[in-house]
DNA sequence: CTCCTGTATTTTGGATCCAATATTGATTAT
DNA sequence: ATAATCAATATTGGATCCAAAATACAGGAG
């Protein structure tokens, strides 16, 4: 097994060749997000091993790890599938986004610290200059690193991992949300304002801010998934 | 919407012979639980395949499996671990079943049906009998099912999942607590309490109740986890 | 023509084997 | 003794092979 040129594992602090499971489960990843896999479609482990140049053995074990993110369902003998979110399911990640991140708002809020504000500023810059850019990917990337930040600050690992997990869940239609010039323009002055309002500590204040911004979101996929 | 398809649900409603993967999945489930495998543990594949009479293949997607749930840690090149819940791990997970569970429960009473709650009443009857008769392991599956069927008459397959694997994240410590004559008897008196609110569809106060019945939990496994 | 049935093909599930990495233990120099 | 080094062993990672199940397909009965 050769090792490809992916480092895109954000895993342990560990300098090492990443294993082939490792790097099949970032590739899988992007080619869902990424739409090049799209939801509903099945996954045919011998053609998609061969075309990574690995065994089904690792692509196995990165689909169960999938399907634990709730990327992909599985039917034992059936095998694996693209998730395919109906607009329920939709509407529920981000209910329970909304439940996660505004405690993880409040306590990152109330241990905000210098750094912190400096970095989401800075992930921010990266947010806008993406939006002017046009390039949807690293606005998906760097407003995941701005939202990601402030999170992390709550000091609750375990939470953001779970906010995490619901974000990669919803990931195959956030580019179709950066995909308008609209959207990408709104994100860049809601994350302008819930930036000021962070570094005015007003925990209240900003969690009404990014409620909103996910409602957006939100109402702006919905028109256009496909009807049920 | 109660999923009428139910792509979240695990065995589609299929009655088939279960596959060596979804039973080494029960098996290790029940082995993490009962203590058989305690926190801390590694998790040897060869020998824990040969136990189980099965190949380390299929071992190896349910610890995958497992990893996901958090009920065990991964190390590339080192394996498996029982996962060792911190006490402030322990406390996060209850933080976030407090966020999860909190919603659920309103969800629940605005369109709570008396099937629902006739269910609830059986579960509780099975838990007041475990608790009577001693049977510590009897309890936590009562008490799951009574808290579970409450859940899921919210209408959120997602939310209910996430807080089901909360629930296993921390079931090694559960039957610690069930060990006490004195909060099995707890126990009970708080459904009951419990019950009498949902029956009167009182959200608020069905919610404070429950939040009260974790707070006691959380504060007696605290007292006999060992110090960090 | 439709529906069933049995068969061939495809696809997934699992077992075994080999390779890569980590761990252990002995040996030697300081 | 202690620490470093290197061989021996144990353990995980991955590839290949075979078995089991599902799907696709052809042919025949109604």
């Amino acid at each position: 097994m050769t090792a490809p040129e992916g480092r895109l594992a954000a895993d342990e602090g560990r300098r090492r060749p990443p294993t082939a499971q490792q790097f099949v489960l970032g590739e899988l990843r992007r080619a869902i997000t990424t739409g090049r896999l799209r939801p509903g479609d099945p996954i045919r482990q011998e053609s998609l091993a061969e075309e990574l140049a690995v065994s089904r053995v690792p692509l196995r074990e990165a689909l169960k790890t999938l399907q634990g993110e709730g990327l992909v369902t599985y039917q034992a003998h059936r095998g694996y599938f693209v998730e395919r979110l109906s607009l329920d399911d939709l509407r529920e990640v981000y209910l329970i986004r909304e439940l996660l991140e505004a405690e993880a708002v409040r306590r990152a809020v109330a241990r905000l610290t210098d750094e912190v504000v400096e970095a989401a500023e800075q992930a921010q810059a990266e947010v806008e200059r993406a939006a002017a850019a046009g390039d949807v990917l690293a606005m998906a990337e760097a407003n995941r690193r701005f939202h990601m930040t402030v999170f992390e600050a709550a000091g609750l690992p375990r939470l953001v991992r779970m906010i995490r997990t619901l974000w990669d869940s919803t990931d195959a239609y956030r580019s179709v949300y950066y995909g308008e010039e609209a959207n990408r323009r709104r994100v860049v002055e809601e994350h302008r304002a819930a930036l000021d309002l962070l570094r005015r500590r007003d925990a209240d204040a900003a969690v009404r801010a990014l409620a909103a911004h996910r409602t957006h979101a939100v109402t702006s996929i919905e028109a256009v998934l496909p009807p049920p």
